[in-house]
DNA sequence: CTCAAAATGTATAATATTTAGCATTTGATC
DNA sequence: GATCAAATGCTAAATATTATACATTTTGAG
């Protein structure tokens, strides 16, 4: 953790100010208020979706309610990057948080500038590589960490690709599925961190109340060797 | 599963032969012995490799002699590309498995050839987007999953980078840590699955039977919903 | 071929987690 | 501000998993 530092900078903040302008030049700025759906796990049109304003929640509809979260999205990040690249249908489902406010590019728009800025392809692999790398963070703490350290770690992350915001909206019930425990579990391991003051559980929330403070409890707890 | 079925081209097969073959112009080919350390977590010279022949081992390396797979690479697959976007350290250490031949390429050399083919940024991005899927894939199996689900999906991912081997030398016990388990747990589930001939348990690897057969079991008993 | 080291096989007690149930709190709506 | 659905809080029995221990098998070195 000490040793591989991640930079935070959503993907819009990778790419240089005029490149940025001219993408969201292609783009449609589409509202969605609080839980809609903005795209479907199988739909098939192509595009590129940058969170302009409000948040995304990206993972997967259980036939049962579950919602399994995969990310949570801030401002100046990206999704459906998948599409563009592999003629495959989406493989998530992302629903808006609260007021929420995406551009969104086509395939063929987001084609045409790809060819000429060859600083959207470098930015788009350090968005990319850079979500892989906490992908396999992510899976390590899965693997090796209990309850407690892992929903802690989990928090940081997703307060990391939420940029500034100071709470999470998410059930128990989701973070639970997300966490890949039970309600009951993940309720102990809240109830222990929010003793310990760095975090605050509130109605369908989660609030942080010192994000330095839980960075420094990951690592403390979380680490590897390094 | 059956929604979205992922292509197992590996990075030097995306890539148009005359490219393929201008970047393997700029490599050195380094041979490496069974069990060789190729590169190690926190490593700062930045290149890209590409494996030749036998296989890669990437994962990390804990103090007490755990060694924690993220995957195993075979012919064609590419690792390192994480440091030629990022300025950062190596998140992980690669060891060779049996006779193994890597290409090695410098970030500088790799970089003027990025400039100028516009297809290495294609392929790069398809292969690393296809990991970040098959990684979502893998931490939803962790989640979800029970354990003899969780092994057979994760062979099976494994086989897939693999390429055409048909078998996976690996010890029980790091399989056991690659999927989050003990030893003792990992041994049931594989003596399950060899029960219904998907596998054979040897020492020191693992044999695939029946790929096809074990493809279907797990999206029989793994799948979503579609 | 023999032997030692390494890896796998297996049993049992201890522990962590889940399941299932109901109680309580919260927030939105009328 | 009363009411109801949704979400959280909590408990205890049932279950899955781990930790620990030791036996057995395999491989490779001499």
């Amino acid at each position: 953790m000490s040793l591989i530092d991640i930079d935070a900078t959503p993907f819009l903040g990778l790419l240089p100010p005029r490149v940025a302008e001219e993408l969201l030049g292609l783009s449609v700025l589409v509202k969605y208020s609080n839980g809609q759906l903005i795209h479907t796990r199988g739909e098939l049109k192509p595009g590129l979706s940058i969170v302009h304003s409000g948040a995304a929640h990206v993972g997967v509809n259980g036939i049962d309610g579950t919602f399994v979260t995969a990310a949570a999205l801030g401002q100046g990040e990206c999704f459906g990057e998948f599409t563009l690249f592999t003629d495959l249908p989406r493989t998530h489902d992302v629903s808006s948080i609260g007021e929420t406010q995406i551009y969104q590019i086509s395939k063929s728009k987001f084609d045409s500038l790809y060819e000429r800025e060859a600083s959207i392809s470098r930015a788009l692999l350090k968005t990319t590589l850079t979500r892989t790398h906490i992908l396999l963070e992510t899976l390590d703490a899965l693997r090796r960490l209990p309850i407690l350290e892992r929903t802690a770690k989990t928090l940081l992350t997703m307060s990391y690709t939420l940029g500034r915001a100071d709470s999470l909206i998410i059930k128990q019930i989701d973070l639970a599925y997300s966490l890949g425990v039970t309600r009951v579990s993940l309720a102990k391991a809240l109830k222990q961190l929010a003793s310990i003051e760095l975090i605050e559980i509130g109605y369908g929330r989660i609030n942080f109340l010192d994000r330095d403070a839980l960075a420094r409890w990951v690592q403390q707890h979380c680490g590897i060797s390094d």
